[in-house]
DNA sequence: TTGACTTGGTACGATTTCGCACTAGATTGT
DNA sequence: ACAATCTAGTGCGAAATCGTACCAAGTCAA
């Protein structure tokens, strides 16, 4: 590969890190203080995906090792925000359900988010996100089937 | 703002927070244990836009906190592939040059790194990289202008 | 059934990342 | 000139992240 393909490669990636980098901050200043992206984000997912799934099908879906989703469960646990319970059918393995209140958290949290979003949706309309969204999924099945192999 | 479009931007930055977490995996696979994505792009950067930063400059850059920064530049101090100079015109500021071992190890991590891209660029063809980029990089601009203010 | 292997999860320690507080040097206004 | 303010950088402590090593439960094959 020549140089310059592989510096539009590069130039794409280090763009995604300084976006996620920036959203990051964006999203963390509208959360109570010790809150994270990484605590909002599972929240989201078991909203969003589905309620009762296992702490290492959470690691895989955020790409994360699975220590990481550990001590990730175990804070939103002790913030009473998620509860663990045994998996009958497998007792190597827990599942994790959202409580009312990480519902209500995950809620307030989203809100709060608004106006950001309103903000940014002045200068980068959704006909934008429309248009980039296919491809970066696409971008993101191709590197994860090259990872799984 | 509806929920329908507030769902579509939260769902790009989760995509965004995936793809910038499985390109960190796979840089990381390629650099030297210890060596991180956070060390190898400031290295990268000292090149592509110019020696002779300060630290505050490069930590704006990466949209990381200065501490941060100041940390990130210790390691690669102490590895010897950046040296610091104190600047004659702000004695409160630093000013990083890449060394000569720091040009030789970026060039190697580019070479290493060259593999992954081209089986990447097989299923993600380059035409793709050059049809986001654009969109990114203005999404980009209307966050970093939107934080400053 | 039993031994080899795989899978889900955690304990532990190293490193990174970050916020807060502080110092030294620069800048601004009067 | 000089006090108030701002800027660049670091020290320190807390938390997140991650790799290694480990254990318990499940699977598979002979």
């Amino acid at each position: 590969m020549p140089d310059e393909p592989a510096r539009a490669y590069f130039t794409l990636f280090n763009e995604i890190g300084i976006l996620a980098q920036l959203s990051r901050s964006m999203f963390e200043a509208r959360l109570p203080p010790g809150m994270l992206v990484s605590h909002f984000s599972v929240l989201n997912h078991l909203i969003r995906v589905q309620d009762g799934r296992t702490p290492l099908d959470l690691a895989r879906s955020f790409q994360v090792p699975k220590t990481t989703m550990t001590h990730t469960l175990a804070t939103l646990e002790a913030a009473g925000l998620i509860e663990t319970r045994l998996n009958p059918d497998d007792k190597r393995s827990k599942r994790v359900w959202i409580t009312v209140d990480g519902r209500a958290f995950r809620n307030t949290a989203i809100d709060s988010l608004k106006p950001d979003l309103e903000r940014l949706a002045e200068r980068f309309p959704l006909s934008s996100v429309e248009a980039v969204l296919p491809t970066l999924a696409a971008l993101r099945q191709v590197m994860d089937a090259d990872r799984a192999s």
